[in-house]
DNA sequence: GTTAAAATAATAGTAATACTATTATTTAAT
DNA sequence: ATTAAATAATAGTATTACTATTATTTTAAC
């Protein structure tokens, strides 16, 4: 078992990187202190000359990887989505039963994230914050459109799909799963933010958990 | 009535400029072309100075009101939910049944923005797409903290108390009126943002509206 | 173990950005 | 007509977001 998890590799498309940060040492620093230097002083004062000093490398050498920092920022967003989307399939894939298998992928979604020793160079926690706090610019932006139809976002998109299918699964006549689903997991990330900066306009806190928020909502909606 | 409307004036935070752009013909134009350059080339290629030449002002003269573009943007995201908020009120004072009162309130949040001739110089339907494009990043920052102290944020966590209220006026017994509320505000955006970009993650389109999905919604929560 | 290739690092350079400071000019107010 | 205030012009700085070139180190092949 535990050999076979090792294996693991999440894929993210190769359009969005100019060298597989996961083929070498370096890569692998790259995206390890990347993900670390974001988290600490976010997206915008984030630089490549910045990060070669963190990791005693240069500048340019990360460029050999990533064309920009818009492109490292897609990369390590497609990185953790296709991490949520293995644990959701993992977690769901032995349930039988609809409903059962509904709320254990609302919970994998909406949990806070907890470290995954799988990947060693990966600090899922930082990369969770820089998900609640910066994931958004990654696609909103003029070029949005382009870079969806050279497949940056479609990991993305897979995950809210399977959420979509849960939801008609447990209830096809409802007529908006891909929104509710969409709603869901966009709406995680909003009450993280909301609890750590603008706690007088959400619920959740040490108490409530937008664990229990959306399963809350989900069943009210599915059950009508 | 006419002349009633005339005379009002959204009121922003003091705090957000250096100096009042509606107190001057220049200060209109610049909040005018703004709203207009960053609906066109998007934020991160905004700059005072690409304004400047637009306006036929110099780039100096606009940093006198302006510290920056970051301010520049929570000054008009600020002025929108001003502005919101009024045509929230507004809606709603004269109803007394709360159920009808709530869903007229959602239906001023969520319904697509039509020009207000009352603004003359805003450009409400442009403005409309830089919330929904936009508006995020003026929040996810690390600045956030300290600038939602210095109140930047609070005619939006306004508007999000009374939707909250009003969720609680129908269903006092419901745990998460704050969530649901910050819930659809923030997910209109981005069901707009999804119904433009990313279609296969929403049902969202000329058909179903945002709208019929947050009733809908509320609906099932609010019974239940 | 040598050689060649590939990867990385160092250096330098460019255009644009995000400003600040100073001075000049225009407009408005007394 | 004088003064003050607002605006515009100009110049300058540090940083950013790169690109290009060359040098050095590492690795892989024979």
């Amino acid at each position: 078992m535990k050999h076979l998890l090792q294996d693991i590799k999440i894929s993210v498309s190769d359009r969005i990187y100019l060298k597989d940060p996961e083929s070498t040492a370096l890569g692998k620093r790259i995206v390890e202190h990347g993900i670390l230097l974001i988290d600490d002083i976010g997206f915008e004062n984030f630089t490549f000359r910045k990060l070669g000093k963190e990791i005693k490398s240069n500048e340019s050498s990360i460029y050999r990887y990533f064309e920009n920092k818009h492109k490292f920022l897609v990369y390590i967003t497609s990185w953790f989505w296709g991490w949520k989307e293995y644990q959701l399939v993992f977690a769901t894939h032995s349930i039988s039963d609809d409903l059962e298998k509904l709320n254990r992928a609302i919970e994998v979604i909406t949990k806070p994230v907890e470290e995954d020793s799988q990947f060693g160079h990966i600090n899922e926690v930082a990369l969770s914050n820089i998900i609640v706090n910066e994931s958004s610019k990654s696609y909103l932006t003029k070029e949005v459109d382009e870079e969806n139809m050279d497949g940056y976002f479609s990991i993305y998109k897979r995950l809210v799909k399977r959420l979509s299918e849960m939801l008609s699964a447990v209830n096809d006549s409802y007529p908006y799963p891909a929104s509710l689903a969409s709603t869901i997991i966009e709406g995680t990330l909003h009450q993280h933010f909301l609890r750590e900066h603008f706690t007088s306009i959400t619920d959740c806190n040490d108490k409530i958990t937008p664990t229990e928020y959306f399963k809350d909502m989900v069943n009210s909606i599915i059950k009508s």
